[in-house]
DNA sequence: AGCGGTAGAGACAATATGCCGCAGCCCTTG
DNA sequence: CAAGGGCTGCGGCATATTGTCTCTACCGCT
């Protein structure tokens, strides 16, 4: 049977490679769009089985694809990705037909889980237990965070404490340690 | 015309009854429940045109009754409203049927607004809104994140926390406290 | 009844964090 | 040039959070 068709929607350059190759690594087909009309594009010209849709693409946000795509293919599953979650965000995201919301930082098993996952619990029967992987540990999560925000901006800690809401000091101290393993 | 008729699922003693004397107050007929027996026995018996459902109820959750109150009334609106908010909790909610979610603390207004909001999806494409781009501070992540483990183990500390490779102990301390407003 | 798993909670030591302050560095600006 | 103003690294200390261990209790199963 054909590979399963998955469109990523990011605006980011190295999520967007990693995610790429980690998705084509589990035998799905690839396409991406960095911005809502390259992605528009795309979903005029294929039928796709999933979509990873980033939530803000520079300016706005990638809701407005939700109903293309599901137009284009009623039974695809939509995940909406984002590193600035929220609970608002989320129920809107879900109103609008979204299958699943998930905040990043996740790693491309949990997005691919949550992206296939029946979430649904009331028919939760047996369930194939293959898909069973496990999280991301609180520290090893908190670390990826860090990461990406003091990436962000541009490596200064003040900043970076500011927005986290932690204390400088205490940012500082948890850079002196070393990555978390797992 | 007709009061319209709310029917409040909370099985907080003291909230219950300011929010019920808030809402007659604003002259809605109001049925109170405590828990999820009573609710359904309501459900039965009366027609509603809105339910405000307190997610945690003792041990279970609400949401069981979102399906017997869209059976009674489709086009009844239903705002879940919970202390312990999360994204996790919050896309389940609406998946099967939720109208709204909220987090306490709310007052009389903001619920209510909730509940009888317009989520108009029209203006959900225009919305510029875009200005919310603060990432997630780490507690708040780390909350975000234990609520979507524990959920993911239907609520079992212990797993959760073996899982999550952090102190039973630890963990459920951490759950008896408030999420992080932001 | 006994076993194994889970949950809630007390107690106490080991750590981590919040919050001060200080000094050194680069900028920009008057 | 000198005076801010922001950032960084770090010492010290009071307070908060964890890790650990222990007990009790509540299932569900055999």
């Amino acid at each position: 049977m054909d590979k399963e068709h998955i469109l990523l929607v990011e605006d980011d350059e190295v999520f967007s490679r990693v995610m790429t190759h980690a998705l084509l690594h589990r035998d799905y087909e690839v396409s991406h769009a960095a911005n809502e009309d390259e992605a528009l594009l795309l979903i005029k010209s294929t039928l796709f089985d999933y979509a990873i849709l980033d939530l803000n693409l520079g300016g706005h946000t990638s809701l407005g694809l939700i109903a293309p795509l599901k137009q284009s293919n009623p039974s695809s599953r939509i995940l909406i990705l984002t590193g600035y979650a929220s609970i608002t965000t989320a129920v809107e995201a879900i109103k609008l037909g979204a299958d699943n919301y998930l905040a990043k930082p996740a790693d491309a098993d949990e997005i691919l889980s949550a992206l296939i996952a029946d979430t649904d619990k009331s028919n939760a029967t047996a369930h194939p237990e293959a898909t069973h992987l496990e999280p991301m540990s609180v520290r090893r999560l908190e670390w990826e965070h860090i990461q990406k925000v003091l990436n962000e901006y541009d490596g200064n800690i003040s900043e970076t404490a500011r927005q986290l809401k932690m204390h400088r000091r205490t940012l500082q101290r948890k850079l002196q340690k070393r990555p978390v393993a797992k």
